[in-house]
RNA sequence: GGCCCGUUGGUCAAGAGGUUAAGACAUCGCCCUUUCACGGCGGAAUCAUGGGUUCAAUUCCCGUACGGGUCACCA
């Protein structure tokens, strides 16, 4: 077989060489330890958390080594494709602040290394095909879909490993250049396959995160260019790797399996690969057991899922990196101040087991974060939310700037704030009291308290109220009227001695946190009271009295 | 089934040939307290399993079990 003519027969067009491409592709000048990373997301319309995960692992390497940071769509397969998923993909990752120096944005492309769009490289893998045929290590293969599936069969009854190889690739790999003629004439549909080496020897990778990894060397004759033209993951991320420079490949587990057809091309090509890191997939508890999040089975997978349930971005970006990196919780207790982005990620602090994600720890961590930030931003980013998520709350907080912000101060003053909001969403409930609009009483008041005893407190607490008190001073008149109607002015009293008093200043309190907020259980009630102002705070207590 | 990866409390995990096996979340109890939250103190709870190497193994080696991944013209 004339390897230089079936190259020219399959691949007329083709004329630039891989030279060319080498040339126009060229190495990156950049830092001696600059890392080149990306990811590269197939446009499914689907953006789950996994993304966000690697690309949180992708962007912090690049980033804090001065390196390149870059989007590349894999939209291979044209099957899977849904419009406006690119956008998605790149709204997604700016939403949570991950932006690229280059690769692909919405109307094409920045940056010199590409296009970022694999379906728009053919040109670019159709080099490299060529070259590989006419080196005769690729070649062109009918067999039909019934074929196939024919000799999947075969395998099964004899349990033999699936796949084209040895004696099953006989029938394509022993194809005389007329035959291919005829076949292509005829307008067959073909495929080009790599031609896998019957061996057994094994290969040795260093992955950054997993150490060596040893497995068999590839025999399978490997599908690199489908009847498209277009070609396989494996090919395209070979050629775009190698071209884009890139010198860490972050992806999921799942790709170790195939990474025995991706060390043959790279060495068949003599190209330096790049330092492999594959991630632990993140997985879910059910049944005592755990399992691999599912996109349908899994809210919590999706992306837009924290989003809607209004997670502030960085909490979700702390919770992955404490899930990324072992000692991250470490430093964040040293370093309550800083940003998330001072610290050093590492990939030797990655754990290489699946993680589960836990929502508990979600809500904790975004307690925690939401509780540092003053209460100007906290309006900001929560009305941010509100007005995607819920126009008639984002109407309110826009109706209420300077109550809403004093509001989210409160029991914020001490050495020990309150840490109250997990999420925007959660945020519309717990602070719903501060706004007539929403307020509503949820708790009934208490039955140790008769009615005509709750009036009269009710009246004269209104009486001796004077919204100029300070604390201390508002606190003793209430203890006085606790006093004059019977009730002890200290909770231990009362427990000591129930017989002696009609109940306890905590009942006492409680009509009061029930009036204003509708909650017996509420932050400090005359802070309260002075967020709401006189107007509204008496109006409250009225309707009681 | 073949190949590969993994297994330290409920969860995330640190860890080293000899440790009382860190820490965080969750949980429970107590304290603080006008409720809740915050905070403080404390409790319960872990090295999958069998064998080997060794004075000594949770740590190193081999097997088993369990979980996961993958075996496409999907990525």
């Amino acid at each position: 077989m004339n390897y230089k003519e079936l190259a020219e027969l399959l691949f007329p067009e083709t004329t630039l060489s891989a030279e060319d491409m080498e040339k126009r592709f060229p190495k990156r000048e950049l830092p001696e330890n600059a890392f080149v990373t990306r990811i590269g997301p197939s446009p499914t319309g689907f953006v789950h958390l996994g993304n966000l995960y690697n690309a949180i692992i992708a962007e912090r390497l690049a980033h804090q080594s001065n390196g390149i940071f870059y989007l590349r769509i894999e939209d291979t397969d044209n099957k899977r494709e849904v419009e406006g998923a690119v956008e998605t993909i790149i709204s997604s990752m700016a939403f949570y602040g991950v932006l690229f120096d280059e690769g692909a944005v919405s109307d094409g492309d920045k940056g010199n290394y590409g296009p970022y769009r694999q379906r728009q490289r053919k040109e670019i893998y159709h080099v490299f095909a060529k070259q590989l045929t006419e080196r005769g290590l690729a070649y062109p293969c009918f067999l039909t879909e019934e074929e196939l599936s024919a000799i999947r069969e075969e395998q099964e009854k004899n349990k033999e490993n699936p796949g084209i190889y040895g004696k099953y690739a006989e029938k394509s790999r022993s194809l005389t250049i007329e035959q291919i003629k005829e076949n292509l004439a005829a307008g067959k549909p073909w495929v080009l396959r790599y031609r896998g080496e019957m061996t057994d020897e094994y290969i040795c990778v260093n992955d950054a995160i997993r150490g060596k990894l040893e497995m068999p060397r590839n025999n399978m004759d490997f599908v690199l260019l489908k009847s498209d033209g277009i070609p396989t993951y494996h090919f395209a991320h070979v050629i775009d790797d190698h071209l884009m420079r890139s010198t860490h490949v972050i992806r999921g587990d799942e790709w170790i399996s195939s990474l025995p057809m991706h060390v043959e091309l790279f060495n068949k090509f003599g190209w330096e690969m790049p330092i492999y890191c594959h991630t632990a997939t993140l997985q879910k508890l059910e049944n005592g057991g755990k399992r691999k999040l599912s996109k349908r089975k899994d809210p919590e997978l999706s992306l837009a899922f924290y989003q809607q349930e209004g997670y502030y971005q960085a909490a979700v970006w702390e919770f992955l990196l404490t899930i990324l990196n072992s000692n991250f919780e470490e430093w964040r207790i040293a370093n309550p101040l800083s940003s998330y982005l001072d610290f050093k990620f590492s990939l030797e602090k990655m754990s290489n087991s699946g993680a589960l994600v836990d929502l508990d720890k979600l809500n904790n961590i975004s307690k925690e974060v939401i509780g540092r930030m003053s209460p100007e931003e906290v309006y900001k980013m929560w009305l941010e939310w509100c007005e995607k998520y819920n126009e008639q709350y984002a109407l309110l907080l826009k109706k209420y700037p300077e109550r809403t912000i004093k509001a989210l101060g409160v029991g914020k003053s001490g050495n020990n704030p309150r840490k109250d909001i997990t999420s925007w969403k959660q945020a519309c409930g717990f602070m719903s009291f501060y706004y007539d609009e929403t307020f509503e009483i949820f708790d009934e008041m208490p039955a140790e308290v008769d009615e005509q005893t709750r009036k009269l407190f009710f009246e004269k607490y209104i009486a001796s109220y004077d919204h100029n008190d300070d604390q201390p001073t508002w606190f003793e008149k209430v203890k006085q009227i606790t006093t004059e109607l019977g009730f002890a002015a200290k909770p231990k009293d009362y427990k000591k001695d129930p017989e002696q008093y009609k109940g306890s200043i905590v009942h006492i309190t409680n009509m009061l946190r029930i009036a204003l907020t509708g909650h017996s259980n509420a932050p400090d009630i005359w802070e309260i009271s002075h967020v709401l102002g006189k107007e509204l705070t008496e109006n409250r207590l009225r309707k009681w009295a």
